[in-house]
RNA sequence: GGCUCCGUAGCUCAGUUGGUUAGAGCGCCGCCCUGUCACGGCGGAGGUCACCGGUUCAAGUCCGGCCGGAGUCGCCA
């Protein structure tokens, strides 16, 4: 880092034995200050690092304290034989101060920003909640500032990879008509016009396809969207995608673009990422490794057993689906640990989990182990492809939810045997999706479009793929769709889809959903409208921007890698929002007026 | 909304079968210290054990309630 400014000549990364002999001014942070008497030692912090300031001047020194913000000027040198500090990027000089200006104080911090107890592993960070509602100092720490300059640098990259295919960034509106998808929207009250209100977009979805029919034909934007749903790690009221869209395109188009993309964001942490992406149909990524996402870090493959247990005596194996996932080497562990795993499966909704141990002596135990026939047991573990020393976990039940469950012991177990290698990147893309699946529960406040048995896999305006064009709506089970979604580690990182630009297969799209002409005008009709007047075949994708800083980070939480992001509930501690409003605020927004009230008078 | 876990000093945490004045590390304040780099030494301040109630001779500890936080399932195409 190098920007002379009215405060300083240099920035402290650059003071190095280059340097020696000259006289140079900084200006940061007191990060530590180490005070011998005769002589006190300072870590000066700046956006650049940390270089050692040495006082021998006691009345400088004695008042500084941690986070006073300083101006100092001094003498560059060489350390003392034997004082280097090899951990330092500028270990090896140090700064003799003549003048010491303190340009702010501060006040007693409420947590340590000091990177001198940064040891990665063993860092006793303060809780979510004191982070956030303090975060400017949580983001002086080092490993926050690096994060942010990743963000900052990948997005860089991103753009000039798009800009280098004559993507056009697009700017879209955030206050807009509420989109049929499937979250709950946020929504802002419109002053002008009394009871009417904004909603801010999901995603620029439909924004990007009336671009398209524009003749954008290639655009992209970093776009912030909202999602008015319960929290999770990974998860944020607020977000950013980061949205492609393209005319005159196929799928395979679309896949290739968005791979040179995630090449060129991987290349900014020196990852070179092997291209074409690998890529697994949804059905097989669901039957091996019980997940839509799967994480293909490490194998161990789902088994399905249902063919093997079709006649067996035990009443649970009479399902429609009974699968199995080895856990290798565990046959021995202690009782106590198979009961944690059940409670672990109860947690995830499941009434437990059946297992049996082959063990290191070959017998066969466990609960499940005698309920089953003498040929069961016979040719179990070469079914399952265990080996003595392992334990078998089962699933029994419905096929999809039995599969799930599976899927998330297959991750657990890697996760227990540290498996999961953050800097290990297993890309793969997931094809061949269903268009529709059933509607889950058709009764209550369904705000979202659907009302049909049928609901759209990814949203309303997914193209069926080609061989199913003509027949999707007499078989919408079976109907499968042009998208695709791209998994990293076990993460969606984005997803995309051909897009419907024929209004005839819009009509009957519409029509399988339960979606009425008027309802579908009502919603979206500007979209319908504009495929009126020459829309061109078309196709995108999203990737999920904070999920893929956070992949790349290494972090546990995308929080870590969003400057100012929301704590649960969607609160920010720093700022106190959400907040009540004034009275004033009520009339003036017009948020308790009814258009209806008029009319009942 | 369901489930699980958590709430003790500014921060991170310990606190035994319920038992005298509730502890540690870091931070903070004061004094000392001329080569430290997580400097060191001595001294000090700092607590409504989230809150309300109950059991008990006695509650940080047990019970009930409640508030707050985290994770997860539902939900999020």
């Amino acid at each position: 880092m190098s920007h002379q400014t009215a405060y300083r000549t240099h920035h402290v990364d650059e003071v190095n034995e280059g340097l020696v002999g000259q006289k140079v001014t900084i200006a940061g942070w007191v990060d530590r200050r180490r005070d011998h008497g005769g002589v006190a030692f300072l870590d000066v912090r700046d956006a650049s690092g940390l270089v050692q300031v040495v006082v021998y001047d006691e009345e400088l020194a004695r008042p500084l304290r941690s986070e006073f913000v300083i101006q100092v000027t001094g003498d560059v040198r060489l350390r003392p034989e034997g004082n280097e500090n090899e951990h330092l990027a500028t270990g090896k000089v140090e700064i003799v101060a003549d003048t010491i200006e303190v340009l702010a104080k501060s006040a007693a911090l409420p947590f340590q920003v000091s990177t001198a107890l940064a040891n990665e592993t063993e860092q006793q960070l303060p809780g979510e909640e004191t982070r956030l509602k303090y975060r400017y100092l949580d983001l002086r720490r080092p490993q926050m500032q690096a994060n942010l300059k990743l963000r900052s640098d990948m997005a860089r990259a991103a753009r000039h990879a798009l800009e280098e295919m004559d993507f056009t960034e697009v700017e879209t509106p955030t206050f807009i008509k509420s989109t049929p998808e499937g979250a709950r929207d946020f929504l802002v009250p419109a002053r002008l016009v009394p009871g009417s209100w904004y909603a801010l977009p999901q995603s620029p979805q439909l924004l990007k396809q009336l671009l398209m029919v524009s003749g954008v034909e290639r655009y992209y934007q970093l776009a912030r969207c909202y999602r008015d749903e319960d929290f999770r790690a990974d998860r944020q009221p607020e977000f950013t995608q980061l949205d492609m869209e393209m005319s005159f395109v196929d799928q395979e188009d679309v896949m290739a673009m968005a791979e040179k993309v995630i090449a060129a964001i991987w290349k900014v942490a020196g990852y070179d990422v092997q291209l074409p992406i690998q890529r697994i149909s949804w059905k097989d990524a669901m039957d091996k490794y019980g997940s839509d996402k799967p994480d293909l870090r490490f194998g161990n493959q789902l088994v399905d057993l249902t063919e093997y247990f079709k006649d067996t005596p035990f009443r649970v194996f009479q399902a429609p689906y009974v699968g199995a996932v080895v856990y290798k080497g565990a046959a021995d562990l202690p009782r106590r640990q198979f009961d944690a795993w059940q409670e672990w499966a109860r947690q995830r909704g499941a009434k437990g989990l059946a297992y049996v141990q082959f063990t290191t002596d070959g017998v066969l135990k466990g609960p499940v182990a005698k309920n089953l026939s003498d040929a069961e047991r016979e040719g179990l573990k070469e079914a399952v492809h265990a080996e003595d020393g392992d334990a078998v976990f089962f699933a029994a039940g419905a096929k999809e939810s039995s599969q799930l469950l599976l899927g998330a012991a297959r991750v657990e177990i890697a996760r227990r045997e540290g498996l999961l290698d953050p800097k290990k990147f297993a890309f793969t893309w997931v094809v061949d999706f269903p268009l529709f699946k059933p509607t889950d529960d058709p009764d209550d406040d369904d705000v979202a479009v659907g009302h049909s048995k049928w609901t759209s896999m990814h949203h309303p305006f997914t193209m069926p793929s080609k061989d199913w064009i003509d027949t999707f709506d007499q078989d919408p089970e079976h109907a499968m769709s042009d998208s695709y979604d791209i998994v990293c580690n076990g993460e969606e990182m984005g997803g995309g889809s051909v897009r419907i630009h024929r209004d005839d297969i819009q009509d009957r799209v519409l029509k399988v959903l339960g979606i009425s002409k008027e309802e579908a005008d009502e919603k979206f009709g500007f979209l319908l409208e504009a495929f009126k007047y020459g829309a061109p075949p078309h196709a995108g994708i999203a990737l999920g921007w904070d999920r893929t800083v956070s992949l790349l980070a290494g972090t546990d939480t995308i929080r870590d890698v969003i400057a100012f992001p929301k704590a649960g509930g969607g609160r920010d501690p720093l700022t106190g929002a959400p907040a009540p409003i004034s009275d004033e605020q009520r009339a003036e927004t017009g948020v308790d007026y009814d258009p209806d009230e008029e009319d009942e008078d």
